[in-house]
DNA sequence: CGAACCCTTGACAGAAATCAACTAAGGTGG
DNA sequence: CCACCTTAGTTGATTTCTGTCAAGGGTTCG
């Protein structure tokens, strides 16, 4: 593997902290890998044998019933994923396929597992991880239970401009992929995309422009309880950000919502 | 606190396997208060001061945004309860409140995470913890965003009686709060159960008659990736279980499932 | 006994899914 | 270079599902 990989791998908050020699047994056993665009790396149900590093590209985690599937999230560079399957040494709950020409790194789960028996400092680190997964979920799902499809749209579009100077940006992913992700159809998200046209925000191909944000926030009601006091998961992660992490202060950081395990 | 409660705390995976002292530590700080029904424990965007542990009686957990509110979980005797926001010492993202008279063990979240730094065996223990905690909302979240209300409900009688010789159960909450834990107005919950009476199950006052499984299976399509492959967290504990629970075998443990943070 | 509350039922409205048709963009192969 | 094909996205018509509003029955509890 890359020196390049490794130090960004090192600098993420899973693996930040722990001995050097314990990050050196688990690289050495992993694989670095590089698949096109729509390969599926994981089929839920199957036994949790890797975990999983995006380093290029994006992975997107998705679950599937009968005839249907729901996108739960998207992974971009640097974060973890299907972290908790490989902790309990349990089946996957989700699948995860590339959305794109994508590296990743796999780390084979009886490592992961030898080693924060092993090291303290990374068994911190994964609780850390883990509980900022939690929360993470616990947001999605809130998200779902509470909001309406135009709100759920509307607490996006906000969540998706909050930090930036910008009152545009570009939707990350295929809209059937975000209509998913929000728990709609694609035809669904299309008309409610329309409807914010009075409400605050109109949209032009891919991008999406903010007209008012007062009124928009008057349909969306943002919380951090919901919406995250930061960055979350839907592609915010655009920006390279295996570098420059918010440290936990208390608040979720970027880092860790964006990895789900 | 009383010898009993102790040992019952004792003997939850979360804090079976933690040194003496640092046990003693835990306890020594720690509340023992028992509260009236319908008391809110916890405020959604509070700070996380003290882990629960439900010693008698029952918790739910809700979510609260604009006029709504929605059920996330039922907690039950003996079993944690917001671990995850202790950990990150973050704000609260779900309220609590007794459903019945209910004892509580309320631990310091500062003596929590003091006592995982130091204690490797408990570090560990809350790994595995918050793994389960969060592979049960994932399976929450898949119920919500891959199947239909009657769907839902199907599986929910399902998992009632999946381990049991009966084809019978008793709803171990108010059929409001079943709802709302389904994602469903009490209105919608009534209609559906009565529709479920041409597909295997009818209901008289809180008891549920499964009067054919095959056919409410062909509705429900029960799955261990959503379903859970045991126990599962509204209210299927309603038998003791602080004594003896089933020992982590690479699926979900009922203590475990039981448990959120 | 009366007040509250839960549950149910009915009538209706609104939200979202489904089915179908159409457009536009991108890629392929002749 | 262009006809052809595929696919994402949109739009319209319609159905289905679920929520809302209102009313009534039953129960509990003061």
């Amino acid at each position: 593997m890359r020196d390049l990989e490794l130090s960004q791998v090192r600098r993420l908050p899973l693996f930040r902290s722990m001995a050097d020699q314990s990050f050196a047994t688990l690289m050495r056993a992993a694989y670095d890998q590089t698949f096109p665009a729509y390969l599926r790396l994981i089929e839920e149900g199957a036994s949790a044998d890797f975990l999983h590093i995006v380093m290029e590209g994006s992975v997107e985690l998705y679950a599937s019933w009968q005839d249907h599937e729901t996108t739960m999230a998207v992974v971009r560079p640097v974060s973890t994923f299907i972290l908790a399957a490989c902790i309990r040494d349990a089946p996957y709950l989700m699948s995860a396929r590339t959305l794109e020409n994508t590296r990743v790194i796999l780390v084979p789960s009886v490592d992961l597992r030898a080693v924060f028996q092993a090291d303290h400092e990374f068994a911190m680190a994964t609780i850390t991880e883990l509980a900022a997964c939690y929360r993470s979920v616990v947001r999605h799902t809130k998200d779902i239970k509470l909001r309406n499809a135009r709100e759920r749209l509307a607490a996006y579009i906000l969540r998706k401009t909050r930090d930036s100077k910008s009152a545009s940006f570009i939707i990350p992913v295929e809209k059937r992929l975000l209509a998913s992700y929000l728990g709609v159809t694609p035809e669904s998200l299309s008309r409610t995309m329309k409807s914010l046209q009075d409400a605050g925000a109109k949209v032009d191909g891919q991008r999406v422009i903010i007209t008012n944000r007062k009124t928009l926030e008057a349909v969306a009601h943002p919380s951090p309880l919901i919406d995250g006091p930061d960055c979350e998961d839907m592609g915010t992660c655009l920006a390279f950000q295996g570098v420059a992490r918010g440290e936990e202060t208390g608040i979720e950081s970027p880092a860790s919502a964006g990895s789900k395990s």
